[in-house]
DNA sequence: TTCTACTTTTGTAATGATTTCAAAAGTGAA
DNA sequence: TTCACTTTTGAAATCATTACAAAAGTAGAA
């Protein structure tokens, strides 16, 4: 089976590939990321890294999101209709949202991939797979 | 080939069929959903029946989205990261958006049905394929 | 080292979508 | 016609996100 989110790179190393400069700000975000696979939302990148850097601005977040997606060090996800999610794993993988708790979670299943295709005349870039349902807990808790 | 959007049921029909009490406002926004395929924003389902319903609220116009949604009357889209989106056509289908105009548009390939399934232990209930890339019209321009 | 030009961060204010809420209007049965 | 209930309305509140300009940081040249 395969290993479900491997990464072979450091934040500081993805970064430099992706051409972009790593501050101290920078690396925090991409480290963050890396190492909580949960796709958080900004709100929940910035209060949890808020403590150890408190001259962090929310702004600072979201610039720096929008470069990690920009310049492909990370990608976005709309699967949650609240909150816009981040993900360092841009890699082509499928998505469920809980409809219960909320929570965001890799799927061990491929998506379609249709880059390249043409599809009714439309020409494809990129697909996303969302799926939603009911997580391992809150399917266990319905049963009760 | 299949007939696509194919509808069988006035907005009066869908309405009752899906539990819902039959107003005025309902019944505009569900004919309109039903008449415009076009996966139209919230704010261009008011501005468009504004004109002819001076009294209709945007208030009314989300409270009436909501509510088909939950009875299942329409589905709510979250292809576009800016705004939601309503489409009146509830069986399965996969929507594909423009990255230049941004136009959304149902495209005639069936996204996996995996309803009911389990997947990692999560309990499936629907699923949703977005594609992304360029419109007919777009890619055309592209190429000059 | 100091100067200078450039990049990045910061915090506040603005924006825009959506929700809340309570009053007003509408509806339908007794 | 009254009464209870549902629906609509519009204003205000909320919440995520963006705009913006000042402040801070960075790096190379003098």
């Amino acid at each position: 089976m395969e290993v479900k989110n491997k990464i072979d790179e450091t934040g500081h190393e993805r970064l430099v590939r992706c051409g972009i400069r790593p501050s101290v700000q920078r690396l925090a975000v991409m480290n963050y990321l890396m190492e909580n696979r949960v796709h958080p939302t900004v709100d929940k990148i910035f209060s949890d890294l808020y403590p150890s850097m408190p001259t962090l601005s929310r702004t600072t977040v979201y610039n720096t999101l929008k470069l990690l997606v920009e310049s492909g060090a990370a990608i976005m996800l709309t699967i949650d209709e609240k909150n816009t999610r981040f993900d360092a794993d841009t890699k082509p993988h499928t998505h469920f949202m809980c409809n219960k708790c909320g929570a965001v979670i890799d799927l061990n299943i491929n998506p379609p991939i249709l880059r390249g295709n043409y599809i009714d005349e439309c020409e494809i870039l990129n697909s996303e797979l969302f799926l939603y349902g009911y997580c391992p807990e809150c399917a266990n808790k319905n049963k009760n």
